[in-house]
RNA sequence: GGAGGGUUGGCAGAACGGCUAAUGCACCGGUCUUGAAAACCGGCGGGCGCAAGCCCAUCAGGGUUCGAAUCCCUGGCCCUCCGCCA
């Protein structure tokens, strides 16, 4: 949630960083709605605290001479009348607070200054790691591999769940439990992570404060489970942002870094037709999610440790990869700014964003009021979140066997896996 | 699923429906001190305001009342017991 006191007090600087992600007339008219009903709320602010004053003040004096045995009908007969009122433009009042609200929880965050204007055209590769390996043959995709090595059954999730759905199988279950331990080891091991284990449903002042409701939920992108007004975690992010939402931190306590697993549950509602075959895009998913809460004058280098942190996953496992700056357009609702990790994919022939690095500023914070305090007897603020896959599983897996694919239809696995999958290379 | 108890500041913990949330701890500033501790003085939820000051704030939302932390209703969460169950 963007801050009221700046939209106000430099509507046009807003304004101005809103339209890195395109839609100027949409963020626009945001802001000329939160200008309009911020001023009627001050108006009535203003009125109200007149009347309160007097009943607070008459009140006590109602009190005063009651104890001394006077009458004071006439006193009461007016503030009944002072009480309506206020009752209405309380009313009013909090209308106008719930519009501010309404509009603001569906306004994205400032793109950081450093982002680009315009759309996914205009992302920027800011480094690649390793080089694509060269093939004596005709790379396969990962779906026929797959099924041939029986890592994978499409068709028996499609039969339980729907398309969407994967299931894994023998070595493939080993190995996604594998990738899954091994990332979390390395992650707590090397990049001094606390390990933690979250719910995987969560509530909608959850989804609130981390950005996800209203709009991921309203554009049905969320499964829900309406019978007790929960979420299937579309992410770790979720809970475990959460996790101090409604909180005052000590100061010493920051930065926090959790790592955690979970599964990941997405509609995908806008993306019909697109990726449909293999593990490209799917409804279940599992990822292991870094998160972080830190300093706001340490959160711009935090972002570029926390992405390296990803990084580091990749290249352990000797994926190529590139790190892309995202371009406001491509931008996530609550991101200020956001680095993806594409990996390449031989077989599909393709780059697939395996993790998403971002700097939430206080945007979430401010949602989930999760605040500290800079200094002993220091007045609070609001922490900076962030948080990046470290990494998603099933593009991992994708890279993985297209990349580690033999002539002979074996797939060697990376050195990092062979004591958590238990071989060296998964073959007919 | 049933019954009961609880929910107040960073923490602990008071408050016959009225005098507008006591007190302690922690923390911040000051006095004192070579320095510290102790002691003492002041501050220590949020908003608006140059200021005086005003308003809001006792889990959330309704209600009763001139006036609600306090009474009533609904809901959340925590704890205890019973039932069921992995």
């Amino acid at each position: 949630m963007l801050d009221l006191r700046s939209i106000r007090q430099d509507p046009e600087e807003v304004r101005e960083r809103l339209r890195v992600r395109g839609d100027p007339a949409e963020t626009d008219a945001a802001i000329d709605r939160v200008l309009e009903l911020n001023a009627e709320r001050r108006r009535l602010i203003a009125e109200v605290d007149v009347l309160k004053a007097r009943r607070n003040s008459v009140s006590e004096e109602v009190g005063d001479r009651k104890r001394h045995g006077e009458v004071v009908d006439d006193l009461i007969l007016e503030m009944r009348e002072v009480a309506e009122r206020i009752k209405g433009l309380d009313a009013d009042l909090r209308a106008s607070e719930a519009g501010i609200e309404d509009v603001l929880l569906r306004t994205p965050n400032t793109p950081d200054p450093g982002v680009p204007t315009g759309g996914e055209a205009d992302n920027v590769v800011v480094r690649e790691w390793g080089s694509p390996p060269v093939f004596d043959f005709q790379p396969r995709p990962h779906w026929e591999l797959g099924e041939e090595l029986g890592l994978v059954d499409l068709e028996v999730g499609a039969k339980v769940a729907g398309s969407g759905f994967p299931a894994f199988i023998g070595p493939g279950a080993r190995l996604r439990r594998a990738l899954i331990d091994w990332m979390l080891d390395l992650h707590v091991r090397e990049h001094g992570y606390t390990e933690v284990s979250p719910p995987f449903l969560v509530t909608q002042a959850a989804m609130k404060g981390t950005g996800q409701y209203p709009k991921f939920v309203q554009e049905g992108d969320a499964y829900e489970v309406k019978e007790d007004g929960l979420y299937l975690v579309p992410t770790a992010e979720v809970p475990v942002t959460n996790f101090h939402r409604e909180e005052l931190l000590d100061g010493h306590r920051l930065p926090i870094s959790y790592v955690a697993y979970s599964p990941c549950f997405r509609r995908e509602a806008g993306a019909a037709g697109k990726d449909t075959r293999g593990l490209l895009r799917v409804h279940q998913f599992d990822k292991v999610e870094l998160v972080r809460f830190e300093r706001p004058e340490e959160s711009d280098a935090a972002l570029e440790r926390l992405t390296g942190h990803a990084e580091r996953v990749l290249q352990a496992l000797g994926l190529p990869y590139r790190v892309v700056l995202l371009a406001g357009g491509d931008l996530g609702f609550a991101s200020r700014k956001t680095y993806d990790l594409e990996v390449w994919a031989p077989g599909v022939g393709r780059w697939l964003e395996v993790s998403s690095s971002s700097n939430y500023w206080d945007f979430q914070a401010r949602r989930a009021d999760i605040r500290f305090r800079p200094a002993p007897g220091a007045k609070p603020e609001f922490v900076h979140t962030l948080n990046a896959s470290g990494v998603a599983l099933p593009r991992t897996l994708v890279a993985l066997i297209e990349n580690g694919q033999q002539a002979d239809g074996s797939v060697v696995v990376p050195e990092v896996l062979r004591q958590y999958v238990g071989t060296e290379r998964f073959k007919r």
